[in-house]
RNA sequence: GCGCGUGUAGCUCAGUUGGUUAGAGUGCUUGCUCGACACGCAAGAGGUCUCAGGUUCGAAUCCCGACACGCGCACCA
């Protein structure tokens, strides 16, 4: 095998081979698998632009599980996706584009233009993220790739939706929303963002004899006031309660104020009395719908309209204001009238819209909700219990069916709003995303509605729109109709008819007939266009419907084109078409009232007038729609957290019976952002609970987020943005990968800098060139431990420390401890197996168990870092070419034991380490160089064994020449001394020591040892410990105080023998 | 306002059910090219474990309070 051991070790070099490698070798895919199922989907990042370091580490943290899940022997899935992220996509498109010069993109392109930015937008930011997850060497499934937008998971969808609708759990009501102005959209509860702010309290009255004095922070509102609500204790007002008072704000009406009663409302606060705005505040809106409930209502007046101007209800002099100039106006009418008592500098909280950025409108609108209190049919629990019993007790009361929360104190921040939860609304204005599978036709004058999981068929699937004069339909007649019906995803066509000036009409049929006209078809005709419709018509030509707008039956003006037509023969024209309706406005400057009325008259179908059907404006008018008598779909789209609610299921190609489904589901372990519990990890729960009557995952882990050295979230604006990617160039993806998990402990944030970046970089080098010396050094790769085999001291301390760490480390990637796992990992590679065995490898030669600790080494960190583990693996050990590290088995502790076959492993070396060291201080301390012989004598005793096995260690390891062992002590004069264990140690130095430093040296070591010292005597005379401590403590106490003591005498005899 | 988290070496963080003289990485100081590694090796300095009280034979660890920072929730009109 070609050995390719570079001195460093270029990630840049290897990194996108070995993720080919992977990919192609098919275990991405746990069809090739075998094993019990484990699986993991990825959350699917926002479709919104490109991956941030929150990615990365989410990646490395899913990526870990899996792999080590893989190694494990799982059937083992990381399902990979994207989010259409509807909100947020299209307010950061829509951003784009005005940027580009186009002002008002919504209304500038429409619903079918605008969409196809957005997608073209999504689509490429979708292949972005998706080649930066394989940099990350993210081992996930790239056969299964999911979309919350595509096909499967829009079935999805629908089908969820149904189903809720179906039991009551969906409904659409009209109640006070959230509304942003700028977004022109409803937002949920949790899309607020709350800052704080400065405001003005005022305090005034309605009228100079309304008895109660209120206040408020929005004044302009209160053109919209129907009720005070005061506390039901409250003595001060009891005598108004129930009274109703009529006073004349300057709104179009006067105001009907009803005194009620509500405990909500805090005695002590302001007046202690509440202005109550049903219209334009939740909580008004809740005594609103209560005093409903009591039979005692009181009004709702919308003064604020969905451009955040006031309504006519608010009267001619606010009517069209914004919402601050009414304040200040309003303002200015109390303080004329002398009605403003105070006006006092509050802070206050608002609530922005997240995506927008302006502040929230409450607005009474109707919208589509989740009831998620109403109780579901046959199950006696609401929306609402199952989030609480899927985390409490388990799914249905089942324990395996419970959702363990890391750390478990989210749990408590989960129940909590679920206790504040209130009906989710889900429908919004907004255009990407999953359309409300409802749609509405008007049948008669009757408005009809369906709600199915596709669209019902249509009686007509194709329109043609047709214009006199030679005009383009598409300008000139109604512009926003061919726009609207291809919206509703008919074919349509546009011709413009020839010659404008004198239109011909045997060339107008040859155009005519060249249309793809049928029975499937609505000719919608104004003018000659119609009139040329009626006439193919006559002439045996059959379709399905026309609208006739304004239709000309003869006319001065052109009569040759009319001679050409002939006789009318309505009976025939009937015959061909099947459905007629005839449409007349009133303002239309060119063909006469007369006209249309004829036509009806003479097919004897009803003429409807409209307005506006002027071709010239472009007004719309929902008649002409309303005619086509088509199915049109609301136009409002889901909350985008309704299609990721569904995503452990739906990626697995629910609502079909898939194998995967049986297979996959629940998951094993769900990541996100702890920023996402309420908006995903609960919308997945209720979802899942709901739909499937499963749990969407057993185990979740939110995470913290990462943050820079400061502190600071790492954000554009800030400028301290760090892209994934070019981390990836510079130090590789491990290094990336490391330094995202280490020190995240769960829940909490992680800050990460370049320096954490650098040394984790520097980590993998030098696993790196501890392979590239056991490479160098060791003949055969392949070498396995012999059967008998006799182990060394520091063997025997390299394989009970191995088994330690594999035992620790497997323990700690089973909770979740990540950084644990690593950074056990990490001092086991580089502190115990690099500085010190492979040192010692140098003399004792062992290959064997060197090379199968490093196998092992290699093997454990392949989770953390796979590829230069798995490049490690190719050059060194693989066994042919398809054999890979990622299908490796994870070693436990078990199969390590029985590997081992030595059950008498035990820790003898650390003796050997703290000799060692000591006489590098020593070496150290007088500067020693390495060239320089020393010796040393040993004071050995007790007949320490392994100090003369190890010596050659000792020799090689703390530069010494020559070791002499003597057993009893004897002066050694021109020598620093030190005191290892139950050794005594000299360090000859001849020429260089220095009887000053050496008695500061032992001095400082005395005063050291003796104050320990004293501590334990302390402890060991009082007699509280000895009687009240565990007896292995204090045993283990007197043994401390006495070997402390064999130390002092040691240091002593020493310091006296220098002077 | 309520709730949660954090506070340990200059910096970033570990620290298991309380039990020797509190650890790692990084930075710093000193010395180094000894069979891989200067993205390295060796030795070292550096801590009133935020503060105050309590429980205990014993507290970084448990309890109570204070302070600081961060986060979440909230209808103070």
């Amino acid at each position: 095998m070609s050995k390719d051991f570079s001195k460093t070790y270029n990630p840049q070099e290897v990194e996108d081979d070995i993720y080919k490698k992977w990919e192609e070798s098919g275990y991405f895919n746990p069809d090739n698998l075998d094993g019990e199922p484990y699986s993991i989907m990825m959350p699917p990042p926002n479709v919104t632009g490109v991956l941030h370091l929150g990615h990365a580490m989410e990646n490395s943290i899913m990526d870990i599980m899996i792999r080590y899940q893989r190694m494990n022997g799982k059937k083992a899935l990381l399902l990979p996706g994207t989010d259409h992220a509807a909100v947020a996509t299209q307010a950061k498109v829509e951003k784009i584009l005005i940027e580009k010069g186009i002002k008002n993109p919504r209304e500038e392109l429409g619903r079918k233009k605008l969409l196809n930015e957005i997608r073209e937008y999504a689509e490429n930011s979708k292949s972005t993220i998706i080649s930066q997850i394989r940099k990350m060497g993210t081992s996930c499934d790239w056969s299964r790739l999911a979309y919350t937008f595509d096909e499967t998971r829009s079935q999805a969808v629908n089908t969820v939706f149904v189903k809720m609708h179906e039991d009551g759990l969906i409904y659409r009501g009209h109640r006070v929303i959230n509304w942003s102005v700028k977004g022109q959209s409803t937002c949920s509860d949790d899309e607020l963002e709350h800052i704080e702010r400065p405001a003005k309290l005022y305090t005034f009255k309605y009228s100079k004899d309304f008895p109660i004095t209120i206040a408020t922070t929005r004044p302009e509102t209160k053109l919209g006031d129907t009720a005070v609500a005061v506390n039901p204790d409250d003595k001060r007002y009891q005598e108004f309660i129930g009274k109703i008072y009529t006073v004349d704000v300057g709104a179009k009406n006067p105001l009907e104020i009803k005194i009620i009663t509500d405990s909500e409302v805090e005695k002590d606060f302001g007046t202690g009395a509440l202005g109550v705005t049903p219209a334009h505040s939740p909580i008004d809106f809740a005594m609103y719908e209560k005093q409903k409930a009591k039979n005692d209502p009181i009004g709702l007046i919308q003064v604020i309209d969905k451009d955040g101007k006031m309504t006519a209800e608010a009267g001619v002099n606010y009517q069209g204001l914004s919402v601050d100039k009414a304040r200040e106006k309003f303002v200015n009418y109390l303080k004329e009238n002398d009605l403003l008592e105070k006006e006092e500098e509050i802070t206050q909280n608002v609530g922005t819209s997240d995506r927008f950025g302006d502040v929230i409108e409450s607005i009474p609108m109707t919208q589509w909700f989740i009831d998620v209190n109403k109780k579901i049919p046959g199950k006696n629990k609401s929306l609402k219990e199952l989030m609480q019993e899927a985390v409490r007790t388990g799914h249905n009361n089942n324990p395996k069916q419970k959702i363990n929360i890391t750390p478990k104190r989210f749990e408590e921040t989960y129940f909590s709003w679920i206790d504040n939860l209130r009906d989710w609304c889900i429908s919004r204005q907004i255009w990407w995303g999953h359309q409300i599978p409802v749609w509405y036709r008007e049948n008669n004058g009757e408005k009809e509605i369906f709600v199915g999981e596709n669209k019902p068929k249509e009686k007509y699937n194709k329109v043609v729109l047709l214009h006199a004069w030679g005009s383009d339909p598409t300008e000139a007649f109604f512009p926003w109709l061919k726009k609207e019906l291809e919206d509703l995803n008919l074919h349509v066509e546009a011709p413009k008819l020839p010659n404008a000036e004198n239109p011909n009409y045997a060339e107008w049929l040859s155009e005519f007939k060249k249309l793809n006209i049928d029975e499937d078809t609505i000719v919608i005709g104004r003018s000659l266009g119609a009139t040329l419709a009626l006439a193919t018509a006559q002439e045996g030509h059959k379709f399905g419907k026309l609208i006739a707008v304004c239709t000309p039956l003869e006319n001065e003006a052109i009569p040759d084109f009319f001679n050409d037509i002939g006789e009318w023969k309505f009976d025939k024209i009937k015959n061909n078409i099947s459905e007629i309706e005839v449409l007349h406005s009133t303002d239309d400057p060119y063909i006469p009232n007369e006209m249309s009325e004829k036509l009806s008259e003479k097919l004897n179908v009803p003429l409807t007038i409209v307005k506006k059907a002027n071709h010239f404006t472009g007004d719309k008018h929902q008649e002409i729609l309303d005619s086509c008598k088509l199915w049109q779909q609301d136009p409002d789209t889901l909350d985008t957290w309704f299609s990721s609610g569904l995503w452990t299921f739906s990626t697995l190609g629910w609502p079909e019976k898939t194998k995967d489904f049986k297979d996959f589901h629940p998951t094993n372990f769900m990541t996100m952002g702890r920023d996402i519990i309420f908006f995903w990890m609960a919308r997945m729960i209720l979802m899942t609970t709901y739909t499937l009557d499963e749990i969407p995952f057993k185990d979740v882990y939110p995470h913290g987020m990462l943050t820079d050295k400061e502190g600071n979230k790492f954000s554009k604006s800030l400028g301290n943005a760090m892209d994934p990617i070019d981390i990836v160039e510079e130090y590789g993806a491990d290094a990336l990968r490391l330094s995202c998990i280490t020190g995240i402990s769960p829940g909490n944030d992680l800050k990460i800098y370049p320096k954490k970046i650098e040394s984790s970089r520097n980590f993998t080098t030098k696993l790196w060139n501890i392979g590239r010396y056991i490479n160098s050094a060791c003949p055969d790769l392949q070498n396995n431990i012999p059967k008998k085999y006799n182990l060394t001291t520091t063997d025997k301390w390299i394989l009970t420390k191995l088994i330690e760490i594999t035992k620790e480390a497997t323990a700690d990637i089973e909770k979740y401890d990540f950084s644990q796992a690593s950074e056990k990992l990490r001092n086991f590679t580089r502190n115990d197996f690099a500085d010190w065995y492979v040192e010692v490898h140098k003399i004792e030669k062992n290959d064997a168990i060197l090379i199968y600790v490093y196998k092992q080494i290699v093997k454990m960190w392949h989770p953390f870092i796979p590829f230069v583990t798995e490049k490690i693996w190719q050059e060194m050990f693989a066994t042919d070419k398809n054999n890979l590290l990622m299908v490796e088995k994870w070693t436990d502790n078990k199969t390590l034991k029985s590997e081992l076959d030595n059950p008498e492993l035990e820790n003898n070396f650390a003796l050997i380490q703290e000799l060692i060291v000591k006489i590098r201080n020593i070496r150290s301390t007088y500067n020693v160089a390495i060239n320089e012989n020393v010796t040393i004598t040993l004071v050995n005793s007790d007949e320490n064994e392994e100090i003369k096995e190890n010596k050659e260690i000792i020799k090689k390891l703390g530069n010494i020449s020559e070791i002499k062992i003597i057993e009893k002590d004897e002066i050694q004069k021109q020598s620093a001394s030190d005191v290892v264990g139950d050794l005594k140690l000299y360090v000859h130095l001849e020429n260089v020591i220095d009887i000053k430093k050496e008695k500061n040296r032992i001095e400082q070591d005395l005063r050291k040892t003796i104050g320990y010292q004293k501590g334990l005597e302390k402890r060991l005379s009082s007699e509280q410990f000895v009687s009240k401590a565990p007896e292995n403590v204090v045993n283990q106490e007197r043994d401390n105080f006495k070997k402390t003591q064999e130390k002092i005498i040691k240091l002593e005899e020493h310091l006296k023998n220098l002077s």
